[in-house]
DNA sequence: CACCAGGCAAGTA
DNA sequence: TACTTGCATGGT
């Protein structure tokens, strides 16, 4: 089977099964920007009480991020864990946004796909997954986001090494797969949704234990 | 009680 | 470059 297909395969199985996941939850792309630091290897559930949380305190824009101070924001946060080095994230992501682009998202945004990835890579705390997912769900770029699940399920199917990195994942997708950015947004959504539920979906590895 | 969760950066050799 | 460790709370 070549890959196209089987990539294809894969995700019209997890669609007809999930259905329409509706990622990313949140009202706007900075809300989306904010959950992408706070789930960093952290269960969203853990994330969803402190968004609600900032937006009861007016914080969930660029400049009411910028003017709480850290203490405050740290003990805002403190539910998703790693609070301080999460403060210390999205204070570093606001002074670059504000650095580069005057706090506009919409200016951020219009700037070049890649030019864009290599610049918010360079932001500390904000590493691949982050950025691509800042990318996609934030910005509606056609990226493909890699995570543990995304490598987990791929290796399990026999379709990557173990040694596999970020971008050679990445290119796995976006070299099989039309540059569409509801079918990016929703194929990463199904994987992620697939890791936390069960592998019996996927009649190729019937029996695998891919969720482990 | 142990283990995991929608990672990342800094330190070491 | 390749490997290890710290970061931290909350649910199962």
């Amino acid at each position: 089977m070549q890959q196209n297909d089987c990539l294809l395969s894969i995700y019209e199985i997890l669609n007809a099964h999930f259905g329409n996941l509706r990622w990313w939850p949140a009202d706007s792309p900075f809300e989306v920007i904010i959950g992408a630091i706070l789930t960093q290897n952290t269960a969203w559930r853990n994330v969803e009480n402190v968004i609600i949380r900032l937006k009861k305190a007016d914080l969930l824009s660029p400049e009411g991020i910028r003017k709480v101070e850290d203490h405050v924001l740290a003990n805002l946060i403190k539910s998703s864990g790693y609070y301080l080095i999460k403060t210390k994230r999205i204070k570093s992501f606001i002074h670059f946004i504000y650095e580069e682009y005057g706090g506009d998202l919409d200016i951020m945004f219009a700037e070049d796909l890649w030019s864009l990835r290599e610049k918010l890579l360079k932001v500390k705390g904000i590493g691949e997954e982050t950025a691509d997912s800042i990318l996609l769900y934030a910005g509606n770029k056609p990226i493909f986001v890699v995570d543990t699940y995304t490598k987990r399920i791929l290796m399990r199917h026999n379709l990557i090494h173990t040694d596999a990195t970020y971008k050679e994942i990445q290119r796995l997708f976006m070299n099989h797969l039309p540059h569409s950015v509801p079918l990016f947004n929703q194929y990463h959504a199904l994987l992620v949704n697939t890791g936390k539920n069960f592998c019996t979906v996927i009649p190729q590895c019937d029996g695998c234990p891919l969720h482990t």
